[in-house]
DNA sequence: CTCTCAAGTCATCGAACGCTGACTTGAGAG
DNA sequence: CTCTCAAGTCAGCGTTCGATGACTTGAGAG
């Protein structure tokens, strides 16, 4: 077993410049408050990474969630509402990383991830299940709803949305996605099919 | 005429540091910054406000919005999206105040802001609008969606939405308003109705 | 003209910033 | 044990930050 690792100490300095980055933002966290943080010296960072820019663009590179394509297409709007709501974000501060990215959203870099994120994991999956005309804007339509609930109960954290699980919101989901997209949507996921999987037929 | 006028370099102070917090946020932006966008000394910025965060908070105390309980029920959701949308923002960077303040929200005085103003103006006037159960949750969801809208519009700057004009976004806004609020709203805004008196209904 | 006083400027403070190069330390190889 | 080399530390560079107090300037009053 090594004292002096590598590896674990750039892991270290990855999750806390991860923690730091979302709570704070690019502009208020330091690289000391980051090293502090991790328990090392500071100049590890530029050592590891070169310049505090690297370590934003490596730390919040990963957006470590689950992937939403998988299950039953009238559940997506669900699994989205799930992941934003429900899912554990401490590793970022408690926020979904997109929310967070948003307080770092003053320099281009961070804004043109947030936009691919946006488009790749939201916009492009809802338009393709959207009938119809206007299919990119109603897809779109329905992505700001996601962060708009993202951001009202984590950054803003308004009464009732603060303290409501996925559950609460379902009903309310379903309609709105079922209007917005044209075709019947589901705002639960179903567990039951995830337990007939775990034992490998 | 004066040229050494204390008023008028105030408001340019104010109106230099609403565009550079607005843009940049609180931490990015330095009274440096704001003061040779104003065209004077930076000293002025203390002697007139005290620090810079006096100077934000008087800065970005006064969101210059229309009214929106001003005019007909059913169009409220209709002339908040207008305000989002429409409305010209450049004094404030282009986007919406309150999306704006996101970027600052690190500082849990601003992110009060942000709360205080989300609440007072969207929260509160749609809850009252909602009929049913679930009120305050259906307007925060309604809320978020407002909000949501905002920031793809401008600072993920999504195709679609990034283009698009109140209009375009009516049939939308009216469908989804209406089934949040559990009663019929309108999409756009009656201009027709300025010129008389306003009628309540 | 001179005087006055507020508006505006200047020099500078101490702290914190990102970042660098020279140094120290410690675990594994011989 | 000694030697080696990468992991980790240290002192400090140049710059910028928010903030201060002493100073200069200029328009209006007399």
């Amino acid at each position: 077993m090594q004292k002096r690792d590598r590896e674990a100490t750039r892991t270290r300095l990855l999750e806390a410049a991860r923690l730091r980055f979302a709570r704070e933002g690019y502009d208020a966290t330091s690289v000391r408050d980051i090293a502090r943080d991790s328990g090392v010296d500071a100049t590890l960072i530029f050592r590891y990474f070169g310049s505090k820019k690297q370590l934003f663009d490596q730390a919040t590179a990963t957006a470590h969630s689950p992937d939403l394509l998988e299950g039953p297409q009238e559940e997506l709007v669900a699994r989205m509402v799930a992941t934003i709501v429900d899912h554990d974000w401490t590793e970022y501060g408690g926020e979904h990383p997109l929310v967070a990215m948003l307080r770092s959203s003053a320099h281009e870099d961070a804004r043109q991830r947030i936009r691919q994120e946006v488009c790749d994991t939201y916009v492009i999956a809802l338009r393709d299940l959207a009938k119809g005309q206007d299919a990119e804007l109603r897809a779109e339509l329905l992505s700001a709803w996601m962060v708009g609930i993202g951001i009202l109960r984590s950054v803003v954290a308004t009464p009732a949305l603060a303290e409501a699980r996925a559950a609460d919101l379902a009903p309310h989901i379903a309609s709105v996605a079922t209007d917005l997209l044209g075709r019947p949507m589901s705002g639960t996921v179903d567990q039951s099919r995830s337990e007939g999987e775990s034992d490998q037929t």
